[in-house]
Parts: C-alpha cells; structure tokens; sequence
DNA sequence: CGTTCCCGCGAACATCCGTTCGGACGGCGC
DNA sequence: GCGCCGTCCGAACGGATGTTCGCGGGAACG
C-alpha cells in the first residue's frame, strides 16, 4: 500500500475520530476545520489521494459521501446472527425457516461474517456441556450452525432425538442401519439410536467464546 | 417505549438498511424516496418523533445528521487487529508501542469489539503447535494479546525465551526463584527457567478459529 | 357542527456542501 | 533557467439539504 503524505494520515485519522464520536461521516468543511486547513480544495484533493490510494471510497455530489475502509480497502461486514436458544436444553429448538428464521429470537450475536463462512440464515446457539471439549467447544460456547437436513459421516450436528425430546451437538455416523452419536470427549459413550429417531437440524460451522 | 405509527416504522427500518448498504445516514430527502413520501416535511415530522421516543438523535442543520440508538441500532464496531507474526516461531516479536503499533504488521484481522474486551492496542499471532490445546487454543488458531510486560500466575502470556530467541504462549508459574511456562497439553513438560531470561510480551484475551 | 389533534402536502428559503478553476509555491531533473 | 509535478490557496458556482409555514383531510370528542 502507498504511503501517505502527513495530511493525509492526519484527516484519516480525523476521519475515524469523527465517525466514532457522530456515527455519520464529517462534511469536507467540517475536515477542513478539524484539520487547520485553509481550503476546502486541499481536503478535497487529499480525498481524492486517499480514495487513490485504497483508505476510502467516496459518493460523489452527496454530502458526507465518505465510507472508511479496512486494512486492504476492504469492508467487514457484520452479521447479526439470531440466537435460538440451548443446545442440549430439554426442548427442541425450532429450525427456521428462511422467511420468518429469526422472529422468535432472544437475542442477536453481531460476528464478523467470516464466521459464517458466507452461508446464509446462519443461526447461533449457547453450547451447555463438555461434550464436545475434544472438539476444542467448551460449555458456554456459542456455536453458529447452518439450517440443513442432512449432512455427512462425521459432521458436527446439532440433532433432535424424538425420544428424549432433546436437541444435541454431536459428530454423525451412519453404522449399517443405526446412528451412532459420537461426543468429542474421551468420558463419554456414544449414543446409538435408529435413524427416524433423529432430525438432524443443523450443521457446525465455528464458534466463538464469550468473555470469560 | 412508546409506539410507532406504520410510517414511523418505515422509517426507522429504512434508515438501518440504508446505513447498513452506505456506511453514513441517509438525508431527508433519501428517506423521502425510498418511503414513497411525497414531501421532506412528512419526513421531518417523523423523524421528531422518532426522535421523542428515542430511537434516534439528530444534529440539527447538519446534513446526514442522523444517529440511530437503541439496542438494534446501537452499532457493533469492528476493530481491526494487527496480525503481527506468528507464535513459537523463531523470531522474537517486536511488541508494538502505542504510537507506531501497527507500523509492521503483515496483516489485520478485523473482529468485533467483544474479541478485544475494551482493551486498547490489542495485537494478533498465529499460534503454531498443539501446545495449548487444553485451553481449546490449536494450531492456526489466532490468538488476541494486550501488550502487559507483568502478568499473575497461571495468565495465559506470550513471552520471548531470550536463550532461544523464540516466543511461545504459555501459561506462567513463579516458583521460589524461578519461572515455569506450562503447556496446556499433558504430552508436554513444562519450560523452566529464569525470570531475566523472559520478557513477556502479552497477554491473552481471546482466540478464534479461521476458517477451516 | 365546532374544536382539537395527528398526519400529510407543497412550496419557498437559507444554508450547507461538493466541485471546479485559476493561480502560486517549492522540490526535482534536465 | 525551464518545465514538470505534487501540494496548497482563495473564491465562486450550483446543486443538495434541513427547516419553516400555510393549508387540508380525517378521526375523536364534546
């Protein structure tokens, strides 16, 4: 990336300072006085450079047109990922569907979307339980799942067992006519059960831990 | 809080969207169109309510001057961390100081603000090895550190070994005397040594996964 | 029916604001 | 010197934009 002339660093770093205090962008004559500078040319043509040089995009003839950039003139989108509810609570957790999948959510966790990977209707879920600690989930984890039905031999699934009335997070084997329910976790034994006995109701995409 | 007239909530969701697609805020008469409103005085009263009932604030006589608030529209920033090298690998790793503290990184990882817990000035490493893999941190995972130089027994700290010339995240032990850098893997021995041969270069906030 | 209140409409106004243009200053290479 | 280039200056133009004001329709109420 090219290197910037010392006004140039100075009104991006206005730049930021002024969007993190409004949350709208500054006007050129609202740089111009922030900066010391005695034109409104001078910011306009120091925008120009930094629109150039990858730090900012701009809308011409609209006031404020400014967006500030990321580290390689990209721009990090957050999602707001709807969180559903408790994997391994005692009641299931109702799949969404893609048009009203998040009307009956508790909460929202904002990501960046590189944690869903660019799937969509993404949902989250607070992990109770070490079961899955070999897996690198710990409990109190939020886990972000894609909606699907079915997935391959050693998915990271969360699955609802009818009989129980539970929704679990475990790795998926299919084993001559039965499933196999596997934990990540050394301690436990797998639960073997028949396939219309499960409804697979996501598939593990990442995780992140909350503050601890 | 009080209740919006349908218009009101046109509104208010047009603006999110707006800002969501445009990074600053739309002006009256960017509302007035994409509402289908047939005058910015419509839009003007509206949005004085909107501002009444606190869901927005408005700077007035400034264009775009427009702040969403509350829960939904409280905007999660995000943070932009420089990915300064990797961990265990043999070169010792400049610890930023905070004027120049991203001068050299190769990299940013952008993430929301919770990965960095408030802290300021938060730096990023690869973590290469399996060595805290009890902690649920792996090999590629990306850990975030704030640059301390002191830290209490059992924090999670990367420190530079002097005699090897390497740094390596560890858990940190004072024992009469000397120091003990313990691995979170019962495979691995410990590391004992003195305190003037280590220098501790941060401390460990949070890790994530990239994508596998 | 009259009044009041909420809401919308259209036009006009004053200002805000991005853009442009001619000019100037200083460093650099020829 | 002379030309070129990056940067800055001051002023002006014209469109963008927030604000205001008078007016009207419709619902609620006495």
């Amino acid at each position: 990336m090219t290197t910037l002339s010392p006004r140039q660093q100075q009104i991006l770093e206005f730049l930021r300072a002024f969007i993190e205090e409004h949350d709208y962008p500054p006007s050129i004559r609202d740089i111009q006085e922030g900066c010391g500078i005695s034109s409104t040319s001078v910011v306009d043509y120091n925008l120009r450079k930094l629109e150039e040089k990858g730090y900012i995009r701009r809308d011409r003839e609209i006031s404020r047109g400014i967006e500030l950039l990321g580290a390689r003139g990209r721009r990090t989108r957050i999602v707001e990922v709807p969180l559903l509810g408790t994997i391994a609570a005692g009641q299931p957790i109702p799949v969404p569907s893609s048009d009203r999948w998040a009307a009956d959510a508790e909460d929202y966790v904002p990501v960046t979307e590189e944690m869903v990977r660019g799937r969509t209707n993404v949902f989250a879920l607070k992990v109770r339980g070490k079961s899955m600690i070999e897996d690198l989930i710990d409990d109190g984890d939020i886990v972000f799942l894609e909606p699907v039905r079915h997935a391959d031999d050693g998915d990271r699934v969360a699955v609802w067992l009818k009989d129980r009335g539970e929704v679990t997070l475990k790795r998926i084997y299919r084993e001559n006519g039965r499933i196999r329910l596997q934990p990540a976790n050394s301690a436990m034994e797998p639960i073997y059960t028949t396939p219309d006995n499960v409804e697979i109701q996501g598939r593990f995409i990442s995780s992140i831990r909350p503050s601890e």
